[in-house]
DNA sequence: TTTTTTGATTTGTGATCACACTTGCATTGA
DNA sequence: TCAATGCAAGTGTGATCACAAATCAAAAAA
């Protein structure tokens, strides 16, 4: 068979055929776990056991052994003198210290993106927005769960943009560690149920439209320190009552 | 045996044994793989095979893997679909990308730490200084090991005083990303000689004690610019020559 | 000579096992 | 009654094996 034949027919298989991928288990564990972090699954000091995640998870301690090694070095969890690991727990110093990386890092993404968005990109973040008029019209049932999902493709959606291979891994990691941290904000937010997190986000879209990246990093700000001034506010009454 | 006299007892063994510590390999396969990428021993995309690693060091397989997996996780390392690990290749966005990150996360770093610094930590970092000139003293053989370390030990001792345990895992990862990118030029600085690091520093410490984080900043940046901007330029020449 | 095929070797992944350490609880002793 | 001891269940770590996928080189076909 010729080789140009033989590229022609593969071509032809390729056009036809979707990749099918080749995730591994560990891959399936990691984002599993990852996901869980984020959306606030887990409480902080939660201690995680390997053969317990295993099982939840259905399969053997081997991934989830090698994801948890993962998550501990991107400070997610934490390892413990014991050996064991755990969901770190909650400090007034963890929280301001977790807001003020997020303005830095968050907030130069956020700048860099307004100079580099298309209008094409700008409205695809414009249409999330109907999204959650559209959860609010149902707002029978709150769905925690998808509010913080398209909380997430929101921002990062955004963050993408800014082209930066290098910020966009360090803004997951602190996404990563701020999940079990505002928790309890969400939960709280979504139980008050009036201040809508799409007010901010519309500020947000305003500015990158507007192409003013002095005032997109501005309404970025607001928008995170919304859950984290709560939960300190929170945990300062809460101590003042002790 | 009373509880009282019992503690009595442990109390004084405790004073004269050292605590052993529980380093795991994992941790020593990790650290181990870490300074050599700090130390830029590794080039850029060069394979890595969990096999080889385990024989040069002396282990099994199941450590290394998991040290490869974690240093993939933080963009040490990069993991290819053929599920192969290699050191990250170099590229021009690459470099400008690194650089900016760390001028942003670096920079706030000795900022807070400016602010904070006791003159005893001070005096700590100025001392550092002499070891510099100790090493040009005799410079008839050039130590580049010692060289990295050094200047490892010169920024990280003023970033752990800006108290923030956030942003110095942050800076860890960015010069584990640095490594293999400013290899070429750790050696080319080396074969020069001329143009001082200590020089650099100085400028540095000598912000630190104005306690002016400004000036402090700006000194850091012309500091870790150096290099990306000598590889920068080397690039671009060797791309025209193409 | 060039291309394809075939087969051997290498490599990563996941499962299982052995071992050491920790933890919790019941037992023993004063 | 309470602290100390001893035992048993649980847990993380590292080693080894089985398997599938990738790689490379030699042989076969064009």
């Amino acid at each position: 068979m010729q080789k140009a034949a033989s590229d022609k027919n593969n071509e032809v298989i390729a056009a036809q055929l979707a990749p099918v991928g080749r995730e591994t288990v560990q891959d399936r564990v990691y984002s599993e776990l990852r996901r869980a972090l984020i959306g606030g699954l887990f409480e902080p000091s939660q201690v995680l056991t390997i053969r317990g995640l295993a099982d939840a998870l259905v399969t053997s301690t081997m991934p989830v052994r090698e994801a948890l090694g993962r998550l501990i070095t991107e400070k997610a969890l934490e390892a413990l003198p014991n050996r064991s690991v755990r969901v770190p727990p909650i400090t007034l110093e963890r929280i301001d210290d977790l807001l003020r990386a997020r303005i830095l890092i968050e907030g130069e993404a956020i700048a860099l993106a307004t100079t580099l968005m298309t209008s094409r990109q700008i409205a695809t973040v414009e249409a999330m927005l109907g999204e959650w008029d559209e959860m609010r019209a149902l707002k029978h049932k709150k769905d925690v769960d998808r509010e913080v999902t398209l909380n997430q493709s929101f921002h990062f959606e955004i963050y993408r943009a800014c082209g930066s291979a290098v910020l966009i891994p360090m803004i997951e990691s602190l996404w990563l560690q701020s999940g079990p941290c505002i928790r309890v904000a969400i939960y709280a937010f979504s139980d008050a149920g009036e201040v809508d997190t799409a007010q901010y986000h519309r500020r947000i879209v305003a500015a990158l439209s507007a192409q003013d990246a002095q005032a997109a990093r501005e309404a970025l700000v607001a928008d995170i320190s919304r859950p984290f001034t709560f939960l300190r506010n929170k945990m300062q009454s809460a101590d003042s009552k002790d």
